[in-house]
DNA sequence: CGTAGTCATCGGATCATCCGATGGAAATTT
DNA sequence: AAATTTCCATCGGATGATCCGATGACTACG
């Protein structure tokens, strides 16, 4: 059995290796500069292996083998914070900081009606949100600046975790006085000819409306690409053209008392709404344990 | 900055999941029983989590919790290791017990004379040996029970790394007096029509013979499956009928006599040999530092 | 009722870690 | 060129964590 290096060690190097700096390393761990640079000679000791390049330098710099061993001493120490965080976890369930990031065509239209019910069922949960695109979402998510990401399946969301919560059908938007509108149903079929205006690129809302028509990317016009669903619907109303809206957006006001009409399509097809988490969390039960509250608030009306 | 739970505390958790029981818990930790004991106390208070069901029952039962502790410490101590194993590995690279796993299609024939060419340029490498099925092989990678694979790619190793090492052709294994034995190369085409032999399932040359000859599974006559190439050597001197063998095989001296011919394929077909191992081993550069070594050896006449 | 087995607790010794002060080298200023 | 500043390494002494051996408490079993 071999020896294990200290912990606290390791956190010295890492600080170290974040702060360039043995002095702010120090204040960093909260502990004087003597300290700190004990404990680094003391590593590259136990460790036998040179980390720093003693050249009496300004700055501290790493050797090749230092900066490798300053990645496997992070991983090392949010291993060893997972223990801790499951025991807290377990301790109370659904309480303390949780930050969640969630897609800008989710979250001002299901957040209104969210919090509140959070708020009532886990008064002690603390919620930091991010509103993000999905890709960059995923990034802080896997980076770990996130816990919890609320999106639309299906997703390139990597090795996380993901939890369905529900249907969110497409409806057809259309100028008021667009002769679809007389219609009880807009068939998914005559979407094609028509001028179909999308989110620009990046919001996922945008394939998954293609995929739902079984439209081929190249069928948007780019040039008619709208920022965000407000601006989309915008559009709508100047008749520049028709599109597909969630009904999550509609029942959250994205209309907003535009002259827009919307319709059921032909045939229902739309996303699905859901949560992911990296799958070695260990507050994995906790959020399986969200996702009946979110799926609530994407059902009410 | 949470407290981080201190590695030999775990090491004593995981020691007591492992033995059940304090005493031989202890023992193996090298420590008294009554510090394992108050170990193990400490962390429960420290965590405040209820780790064991103290109900003085004769043997330590774990609480879900605990069970679920044990494995996230599990990890963190291996995360641990890792920092010490990079250490070590950069401080004489290739030296020290390096555990590989090999295939029966490759083992017999490539160690001869693989193990004089290491035993030359890495006088201090310690090789124990395990010979299996690819699928036991992966297996026991994952569980980290093996530190490098030596088989042949394709295959689901899942998030293993793998670095091909060459190419192994094919060559058909005929009975002397076959009527192809006649010829300088044998067309692929015509195997579909002899009565192909091959290795019992789970070889994975068996899949790799059927897929280089695009014939589907099922076509090979099961109660001709062999359990190793010799057998399977045997059988073609046999008469009963024909089938592949790897170049390296022959080389090797699978043939061993028999009256059996072998003869190159029309196409060269076969498969490709290579390493595998976990993707955050400390040791992967080793491993890198290996392929040379026994690529060649693969390559050698 | 006594014995064996097992885990928890206690007192005292030991060792790792910490801090403040100081040394010494390089960079910067005067 | 000398003085000053900045920065990291080292030293001595205080503190706290960890360890051990002995002992206590509890259960199981004959």
């Amino acid at each position: 059995m071999t020896t294990l290096p200290s912990p606290r060690q390791l956190r010295y190097l890492v600080a170290l290796a974040e702060h360039g700096h043995f002095g702010r390393a120090a204040s960093a761990c909260a502990v004087t500069q003597s300290t700190l640079s004990a404990g680094i000679i003391a590593l590259e000791q136990q460790l036998d292996a040179a980390l720093l390049e003693r050249t009496g330098a300004k700055r501290p710099v790493f050797t090749p083998l230092g900066l490798e061993i300053v990645a496997r001493a992070r991983t090392a120490l949010s291993a060893l914070e997972a223990v801790a965080e499951t025991a807290a976890a377990a301790r109370e369930p659904l309480s303390g900081p949780l930050r969640l990031g969630i897609i800008p065509t989710i979250g001002p239209f299901l957040l209104p009606r969210l919090m509140p019910r959070l708020r009532d069922r886990f008064p002690r949960l603390k919620l930091w949100l991010r509103e993000d695109l999905t890709e960059r979402l995923v990034e802080a998510l896997e980076g770990g600046r996130l816990d919890l990401l609320l999106l639309a399946l299906p997703c390139a969301c990597g090795d996380a975790e993901t939890e369905p919560l529900g249907m969110d059908p497409f409806l057809a938007a259309l100028p008021q006085d667009h002769r679809l509108a007389a219609r009880e149903r807009v068939p998914i079929a005559v979407l094609g000819s028509e001028r179909l205006l999308l989110l620009e690129d990046g919001h996922c809302l945008r394939e998954h409306a293609l995929d739902a028509c079984s439209l081929p990317g190249a069928a948007a016009g780019e040039p008619f690409a709208a920022t965000s669903l407000y601006t989309l619907i915008q559009m709508v109303a100047s008749g520049l053209g028709v599109t597909l809206v969630p009904r999550l957006a509609v029942r959250g006001g994205v209309l907003a008392g535009a002259p827009v009409a919307v319709r059921p399509l032909d045939r229902e097809v739309g996303r699905t709404l859901g949560l992911a988490w990296r799958a070695r969390s260990p507050r994995a039960a906790e959020f399986r344990g969200l996702a009946p509250t979110i799926a609530e608030a994407i059902a009410a009306e």
